[in-house]
DNA sequence: TTATAATTGAGAATAAGTCTCAATTACAAT
DNA sequence: ATTGTAATTGAGACTTATTCTCAATTATAA
């Protein structure tokens, strides 16, 4: 397994891009991110660390994880969007609850063979998917 | 099977709503789309019919035909949200291609067996799901 | 050390969606 | 039919996540 911590240099690098010592505060603050986080957060947390990287850097440099394949996008049908780090995981499913927006990550391998035999069938090159499903969770079943 | 066209009609009356003219209008050209589509897009053909419902109001009834289950959010990684009528259509996954957009909508019993699963182990009670898996179509590979 | 192309910060711009409120309207009760 | 009233509407202001702009700064190759 390649070291995670220059995987973001390395991808930079590869394409010409400077590696700059913003990119690797918010590179380090998204590897200290264990669920999922939103731009907001990560700003956040840099001012925590008493830095001053502005917004614009912090949805600059999203773009770039994304491209990456170190973060990825996962919508919960709100307004702003949420990423989850995914060095280093398992892809999994999301299972929300509707009332106290709980959110668990499971992994099934039928969704997986499902998924697998539809790029298949319709002759696509996999990329990456995302499955959420939504529901009541037990105790918001009960809470009437 | 329940007449569809009275059905958005029910629903409000059933909670004590009314049953205005915009409204009915936006349902009508809820049902006529065949495919996904956007809140400006309901408010674009209104204007083509010669309606001059606003966007308020296109907006207020998208929220009351979600909660009619008449229609349902699809999110596509943009950032406006998209919608599809629901009435009378089974249930089933998006297959996107990244590069041209193009949009396949696909069942497959593995999916709705894993999930099913899911739900059962983690004692959710079922609303709904939502599958969007992106790759590279046919073409799109090709053309390098 | 220097040249330069990429990157940054600051704040203006954009746009989807929400909110406000006075005027209008559906419809239940008369 | 008429009326009373609570729900709904239109218009446009507001919100807020994200993008854009541009002058100043900085990483890095030469």
């Amino acid at each position: 397994m390649e070291d995670n911590k220059d995987i973001f240099k390395s991808f930079l690098k590869k394409r010409g891009s400077k590696w700059t010592p913003e990119r690797k505060a918010i590179f380090d603050v998204v590897r200290s991110m264990r669920f999922h986080f939103e731009a907001d957060e990560l700003f956040f947390r840099l001012r925590q660390r008493k830095s001053k990287i502005s917004k614009g850097s912090v949805y600059r440099t999203i773009k770039l994880l994304e491209a990456a394949d170190i973060i990825r996008p996962v919508i919960f049908t709100e307004r702003h969007t949420h990423y989850e780090n995914i060095l280093g995981r398992k892809h999994h499913s999301h299972l929300i609850c509707r009332k106290c927006g709980r959110i668990i990550e499971f992994f099934r391998p039928e969704i997986s063979d499902g998924l697998k035999k539809a790029y298949r069938e319709y002759g696509f090159k996999e990329i990456d998917h995302k499955v959420e499903a939504t529901g009541l969770c037990r105790k918001c079943q009960k809470k009437k």
